[in-house]
RNA sequence: CGGGGUGUAGCGCAGUCUGGUAGCGCACCUGCUUUGGGAGCAGGGGGUCGGAGGUUCAAAUCCUCUCGCCCCGACCA
């Protein structure tokens, strides 16, 4: 590709409204454009990057037994109120209406329209197990997008889906997915880590995230230095706390005076006590009604672990104004003892311990020496707060550490929740009709390519790794002189005429501007033709990551050049 | 959905308080000079000032309504 015929822009200043540094540089080096909140186009340039990740992906999952289909964007709703999620899912469904006043949707997943495809095809356990997979725009309407490609609300996702008669079945291939997974992002040069996760709205009994570290993540990413553990927060549990009884004795409930002390931090001030030896009182409202739930003062509470453990749909903080009429105390003062709350639940780092300081239900009352079991009833115990970094990993007891990292892809165990709905069954061996044992898999496109830009980058714009580099090479012509552009020209055909993808910057532009444009760009390499060094009979060239000039004859550099791209390529 | 901000040329911004012929930088066009890390000079083109209504002799500027976008929060396969 000559450039000057091209259509590739690149800007000068960064976009006013960009919030990461990979939507920035995708929009000045002029592989994106903003049309709408969370809607893009991809120019040229970004689509090159996007199609040949799209072709490793396909690779990989070729390769690990699945097959491609493609499924419609827009669905028709029935399908989504057959499986339930036309309610469940919330404002992020973008629902449609034709012009016969039909329901329809612009797909965020495709379980439905997979379920039901499937359930026409398959009735016998002979043609399981079944893994399809799909390339496909998606949209979710989210509340607030942001971050450029990663959390766009129309973005282009490979999902799969896999159809099994057991639950082994499904083991198998969701580890070949997990492989597969893995091979692509680390073709991509991608530093990732499978985690642990939460399995959300989809459902499913086990789920995991493959999490790319960067500090501008919305993830935050537990792991364990020593084993393998590693976990989103969501979900990260540890062993901090201790089970073993404390040996002191129960004393006597008493009420404190603590006036003006709402925060938990307060009352530790006042009365001298680390917030660790406080109980802190949580309120939260949900479909299963309102629950009390008790921390130790010094932990965050967690939203989706309470929720998991309650069953519920929906679950968050009680509003201040509701807060005397559902507990029976004023807020910052309520507590388990004499409480409206039916359901009181308490941290299993609580359990052990004995003569709790807590909220009193009364204005600026605390209770010190409160006991479970003797002053109020004994809570459901459970795991209901947040990991910190240098609590012990669960598996192995090394102090555990938190990262950001972005979510590129993410793996779920379905289990029967759609087939059973949406009556997907075979016949097995004995002529009984079975649900078919599903498994789900996503893997954000748009999401990868914006990742490995956040983690491959510097002062002066992208530096593409190989594979999904938008061109391999930029040759670089320096001035008008006819021995230059006739060189830029022969390096040029003979990189192309050896299969690698090179752009030629035949521009009219000064050699400042095509340098900044190249490594804003971020090409891997870069083959500088110019009068300066061509008067020697030689041509340069160099790497993107580290500039390091290198001259000599335009065939050898050639073949250089050529070794260097395939040798990358992975 | 709550709080805050913003909308002026393709991009980045000033002008709004205090109403009086719409400006600057980048990009674009022409010419000359320049040519190995975002050139200089001269000339030029391009804007319903987000939209609607109102006040006024006169509105980018004041008032009302509305829409888009951004940030914080809540939310998030």
């Amino acid at each position: 590709m000559r450039w000057s015929q091209y259509f590739l822009y690149t800007l000068r200043e960064d976009p006013a409204d960009a919030d990461v540094i990979s939507q920035k540089l995708m929009i000045r080096s002029g592989m994106l454009r903003k049309v709408a909140a969370g809607i893009y186009t991809y120019l040229p340039l970004g689509l090159r990057s996007l199609k040949k990740l799209e072709i490793i992906v396909r690779e990989e999952m070729n390769r690990a037994g699945a097959i491609e289909l493609l499924m419609p964007a827009i669905q028709p709703g029935e399908l989504w109120m057959e499986s339930g999620r036309w309610k469940l899912y919330g404002r992020e469904l973008l629902r449609i209406k034709d012009r016969h006043d039909r329901d329809f949707l612009f797909a965020p997943t495709a379980e439905e329209v997979i379920t039901d495809t499937v359930r026409d095809a398959i009735n016998s356990y002979r043609q399981l197990p079944i893994n399809l997979y799909q390339i496909q725009t998606k949209f979710r309407d989210e509340l607030r997008p942001r971050f450029g490609l990663m959390r766009g609300r129309e973005f282009t996702m490979k999902d799969s889906y896999s159809f099994h008669v057991s639950w082994e079945s499904l083991d198998e291939t969701y580890e070949k997915m997990r492989t597969a997974y893995s091979r692509v992002f680390t073709r991509c040069a991608l530093e990732h880590v499978p985690v642990e996760a939460d399995t959300g709205n989809i459902g499913g009994s086990a789920s995991h995230e493959f999490m790319v570290l960067a500090k501008s993540g919305e993830d935050a990413v537990v792991s364990c230095p020593n084993c393998k553990y590693g976990a989103n927060i969501e979900k990260a549990t540890s062993t901090f706390f201790s089970d073993e009884p404390e040996p002191a004795p129960m004393t006597e409930i008493a009420p404190l005076h603590t006036p003006g002390t709402q925060s938990i931090d307060d009352v530790g001030k006042f009365l001298g006590k680390p917030t660790s030896q406080l109980v802190k009182t949580l309120v939260f409202d949900s479909d299963q009604g309102c629950v009390m739930v008790l921390v130790r003062g010094d932990r965050e509470g967690n939203l989706i672990k309470i929720k998991n453990y309650l069953g519920a749909e929906w679950l968050e903080m009680l509003p201040d104004s509701r807060f005397e009429n559902e507990t029976g105390g004023p807020v910052g003062y309520c507590g388990p003892v004499g409480t409206k709350a039916k359901r009181v639940l308490a941290d299993v780092s609580l359990r052990a311990q004995k003569n709790w300081v807590i909220g009193g239900n009364k204005p600026d009352t605390h209770l010190g020496g409160a006991n479970p079991g003797r002053d109020f009833a004994e809570p459901e115990y459970g795991d209901f707060t947040t990991v910190f970094a240098g609590d012990p990993c669960p598996r192995c007891g090394t102090p555990l550490e938190i990262y950001r990292g972005i979510e590129v892809g993410h793996v779920f165990k379905l289990g029967t929740k759609y087939s059973e709905k949406m009556n997907c069954t075979y016949l097995d061996e004995g002529g009984q009709r079975q649900p078919m044992i599903m498994g789900c898999y996503g893997l954000g496109i748009g999401r990868t390519v914006a990742a490995a830009i956040e983690q491959s980058h510097d002062n002066d714009g992208i530096i593409w790794p190989m594979p999904i580099a938008p061109f391999e090479v930029v040759v670089t012509q320096i001035g008008r002189e006819d021995n230059v552009r006739a060189t830029a020209e022969d390096v040029y055909r003979k990189l192309i005429d050896a299969g690698i993808d090179a752009l030629l910057d035949d521009r009219d532009e000064r050699p400042g501007v095509k340098f900044k444009d190249a490594d804003l760009i971020g090409f891997p390499l870069r083959v500088a033709v110019g009068a300066k060094s061509l008067a020697n009979g030689q041509i340069e060239w160099s790497l993107r990551k580290d500039r390091a000039k290198q001259l000599g004859a335009s065939a050898d550099v050639i073949m250089r050049v050529a070794d260097e791209v395939r040798g990358r390529r992975v």
